[in-house]
DNA sequence: CTGAAAGCGCTTACAG
DNA sequence: CTGAAAGCGCTTACAG
């Protein structure tokens, strides 16, 4: 293997080098490099560039080991979850990841059952155990005011994710899911629809309770009432969406209109028309939440609100990055309806 | 807040137990209690049950980035993966962190581009910056044998998941994709079919070839040959399996039966064949393949081949945890056809 | 089977 | 603005 110019700079061949390497290539003390590490101000300038630029030569990094053990705090965030759909999780974890890159931060994955008794203990452990520099909580666990709480016990900084601002701006992503929710109203009520239902996520979700008063609110505004039996609460799954949808149809008045509080349950009330000779959007016209993959896989192709998760979770994790404690503006991101071909005008 | 037993047990009050804590309050001397740690033989049993129990009582854990500082490597797992399906991802992470559990390593995800020329770098600085214990290579990466190379210069261990034994048997996982496929053309051939067609992955993907020559192969045993023709390559994606549908479907002459390299190439000849008003099945057998939730989202429910992707990451983690060097027999993972309702005869 | 010393690669606390 | 000493919580190498 040829040597390259880089090899020969390394200070001991095929070890990579510490700190102590570059004090002494750059005739300073290991502290002068620590600052620079750091970002301390109180290097000169000139001292800076020399010592910068020979980290650079010889491809130094600080080992996140031995930082984490002086600063007895890892490098690592922590991503705490309980049962989302994959692709939300996959938006998040690239979001996230995209906040992180280049930082000397890790991403570790945490997911757990938040129905468990004892999940809060578990993901103490995790946190005091890997010794966390934060961690990203995503819903419905960021809704858990127990678990935040126990994270400001141990003192593990964290960054929430939930449908309003339940907590300080530094720490949450506000996604605002009543505006989307009220969009959709909006729309089906632009489109001439009255006989409107909405099939909700359970009643335990925040983002559920947003999404139907949004839904709710924006109709009355628009003098369109929604009686109880219109209002059909399920659990955020394609099973429970089709066992939902075949309540409401099967009425003896069936609504114009569903909007379901995510595009698994209205893949449901696809499936339950599908079956029953009802045409979307003819006959019935659906609007979902998320705008998934699958959103554009079924056919007609579901309307559909956006939530643009990657960002979130990009925001997230530099929420969490960020340590100067300088008073931030509130972190949100805004739902938008995607219209594809899944509604028209009643007949 | 009122104090309890376990926290008087704390030696010092609200930090955590360390190695010297638990030696000192056993008599012993920190190596002993590091010997204990690390499962060394070489530990009287009692002296073992007594600093066993005193460890428990304390609720002490070692620390791992002190572990990893004089280990010079972390008790971290990397997750290094392409661009798969987010159920794929999100599978194969379960997976894996079922295996390491309790286990005191944790999963770091590593996302990456293996277009870019350079991605293998990027691998090689995440695995020596972080001094990893290990990495899953999850397909397609998996199949890049510069990365493996790569891995094994830098003295990382890795684990494989691939449709073929393209590594030793403690470096793989492997997925049996010809035998998926073989399976679907003997259910085809069973049905009658005789007319049939496939869209296959990208021919880099060593799955689709795999898929590919298990599906024609079989068909070729029963006496069916497959024409260029009917056989198109796809990219794995929705639009590729959508313009792969049109080509196929509108040809003179069309197949009864198609067969897809994944599911949501699948979603793609439903769309066209709903657009062109072929009916599946009765005019149209669809099978896919990966047996994703979109499966049976789809109407009528899709034939697809199922693959047991949580267990897949359960065994490539478990391999990274043996460290012992004992023979091990060839991890491998079966996948068999889950039939559902989008084949039946030929008309 | 057990232990005292040195070291892993950094930072903190203090001094100048 | 810079540095020498001590320490973070473990393990290795050696000795007994």
């Amino acid at each position: 293997m040829p040597r390259t110019k880089e090899d020969d700079a390394r200070p001991v061949r095929g070890k990579a080098a510490t700190i102590n390497d570059i004090a002494r290539l750059a005739g300073v003390s290991k502290k002068t490099v620590s600052r620079i590490i750091n970002r301390s101000p109180l290097v000169r300038a000139d001292t800076r560039d020399k010592v910068e630029t020979l980290m650079r030569e010889v491809g130094y990094v600080p080992d996140p080991m031995a930082r984490g053990l002086a600063f007895r705090r890892s490098f690592l965030i922590g991503m705490i979850y309980d049962n989302p759909t994959a692709q939300y999780i996959v938006d998040i974890q690239y979001g996230a990841l995209d906040a992180l890159r280049d930082s000397g931060f890790e991403l570790v994955v945490h997911p757990c059952d938040s129905r468990s008794p004892n999940y809060v203990d578990g993901v103490r452990r995790f946190v005091q155990q890997q010794k966390l520099h934060g961690v990203m909580l995503v819903p419905r666990v960021s809704e858990d005011q127990a678990l935040a709480d126990m994270l400001d016990d141990v003192g593990c900084r964290y960054a929430r994710i939930a449908a309003v601002a339940l907590d300080a701006p530094d720490r949450i992503v506000v996604t605002h899911d009543r505006d989307g929710a009220a969009e959709v109203a909006d729309y089906l009520q632009s489109l001439g629809h009255r006989e409107v239902a909405m099939i909700t996520g359970p009643a335990a979700y925040r983002s559920a309770i947003e999404r139907t008063h949004g839904f709710v609110g924006a109709l009355q505004r628009r003098g369109i009432e929604l009686p109880p039996s219109r209002l059909v609460e399920a659990g955020y799954t394609f099973e429970s969406g089709v066992a939902a949808a075949e309540k409401l149809l099967g009425a003896k008045k069936r609504p114009t209109a569903i909007f379901c509080g995510n595009d698994e349950m209205a893949a449901g009330v696809y499936r339950v028309a599908l079956r029953t000779g009802i045409q979307i959007p003819k006959q019935l016209s659906v609007v979902g939440y998320d705008d998934s993959p699958l959103a554009s896989r079924l056919w007609p192709p579901l309307t559909s609100v956006r939530r643009d998760t990657r960002d979130t979770g990009r925001m997230a994790a530099a929420m969490l990055l960020q340590t100067d404690g300088a008073p931030r503006p509130l972190s949100s991101v805004r739902p938008h309806l995607v219209i594809r071909d899944s509604c028209q005008p009643p007949a």
